[in-house]
DNA sequence: AAGCTAGACAACCGCGTTCCG
DNA sequence: TCGGAACGCGGTTGTCTAGCT
């Protein structure tokens, strides 16, 4: 493997930081800013290369960090913003006052992913694995589902094909600890709290409950059956296909089969809400994804800002 | 007490993009 | 316009630690 420049010198020292490297960093750019890092290492006297320097600073030594644990209200975006955008980890972290790329993607990876994955969701496409494996039937035609398996998600196989229990039924609110349950958090609360409304769009905020598709409302029916009031739906999180699957598409055909459910559907689901809505057949492939890139970005414009610069 | 395991997170790596001479 | 250096990003690995057996 070639390193770069900065990096290829043996003396260069790898692993963690000590104390004093850090102090010295910060001793550094507090006196001279940051930027130009390959230059860094030699003048603050640290024997490490400037990558390292710089991933040290923008990780762990900036003073803006927040250095306590995720609250519920960014758990919710993260959330949100993976479902939107997937892992685009920087975009995300600047949604994220105070977080990294680094502490998000981390936060996603320990936490929320497996979080998902218990609960019985793809990480990946935000759709519940028993609606993945029934799309997964309509595909391919004859293929031996042996192998389909291949291309599925590392979560996806490991939940639906190596446990006994695929779908697990969702925790009812009340046998979960109060910890468990704020990670979807009361959207009055997050309005009134440290992230913006403007973030989310205004489809976030307004279609949590109303907004149900076919596949989720099993999940929200199991509180509601209960007489709770859930402060989150779970669709919140879940993705519709970007493409129509071939029963859809059969359905499709006829449309007087499906007056009454595309009434209900257009009804339900507002055009803000962030969703791979199904495009028509008669559009590409290519278009599909601009016009959802496009939809992304109606609904969180703050991705299409300049990050706020700052010279530390 | 020792060994093992899983979780958390810091750090590294490779690659694409941007900058600059 | 081109090529090399620097930068930024996402994926992956390494290390530490707490909990369990």
């Amino acid at each position: 493997m070639v390193r770069p420049p900065c990096c290829d010198k043996l003396s260069v020292k790898r692993g963690v930081w000590t104390p004093e490297e850090d102090a010295k960093m910060i001793a550094f750019v507090s006196k001279h800013g940051s930027g130009n890092w390959t230059s860094v290492p030699k003048k603050a006297g640290l024997k490490r290369c400037g990558k390292s320097c710089r991933l040290r600073w923008t990780n762990y030594l900036r003073p803006d960090l927040k250095q306590d644990i995720f609250t519920p209200q960014e758990e919710d975006l993260i959330l949100k913003l993976h479902a939107a955008i997937g892992s685009r980890w920087s975009m995300i972290a600047q949604q994220l006052p105070g977080r990294t790329d680094n502490d998000v993607k981390n936060y996603w990876n320990t936490k929320l992913k497996k979080k998902l994955t218990d609960m019985g969701i793809d990480p990946i496409t935000h759709k519940p694995f028993s609606k993945l494996l029934a799309d997964y039937g309509n595909i391919g035609g004859n293929q031996k589902p042996s192998t389909r398996i291949g291309s599925l998600s590392k979560d996806f196989k490991n939940t639906v094909l190596f446990r006994s229990d695929p779908f697990p039924k969702l925790p009812s609110p009340k046998l979960e600890p109060p910890t468990e349950s704020s990670l979807f958090s009361n959207r009055e609360v997050m309005e009134k709290e440290t992230i913006p409304a403007a973030i989310l769009g205004e489809g976030f905020l307004s279609s949590s409950s109303s907004s149900i598709s076919s596949l989720s409302t099993s999940i929200c029916s199991n509180a509601a059956h209960e007489g709770l009031s859930l402060p989150f739906c779970w669709n919140d999180f879940l993705l519709e296909d970007v493409f129509p699957s071939a029963a859809d598409n059969l359905e499709n055909e006829n449309p007087t089969m499906n007056e009454n459910r595309n009434e209900v559907t257009s009804q339900q689901v507002p055009s803000s809400d962030v969703r791979y809505s199904s495009p028509s057949s008669e559009i590409s492939f290519v278009e599909a994804m601009l016009d959802q890139e496009n939809e992304m970005f109606l609904n969180f414009p703050h991705l299409m800002e300049e990050p706020s610069t700052s010279n530390y």
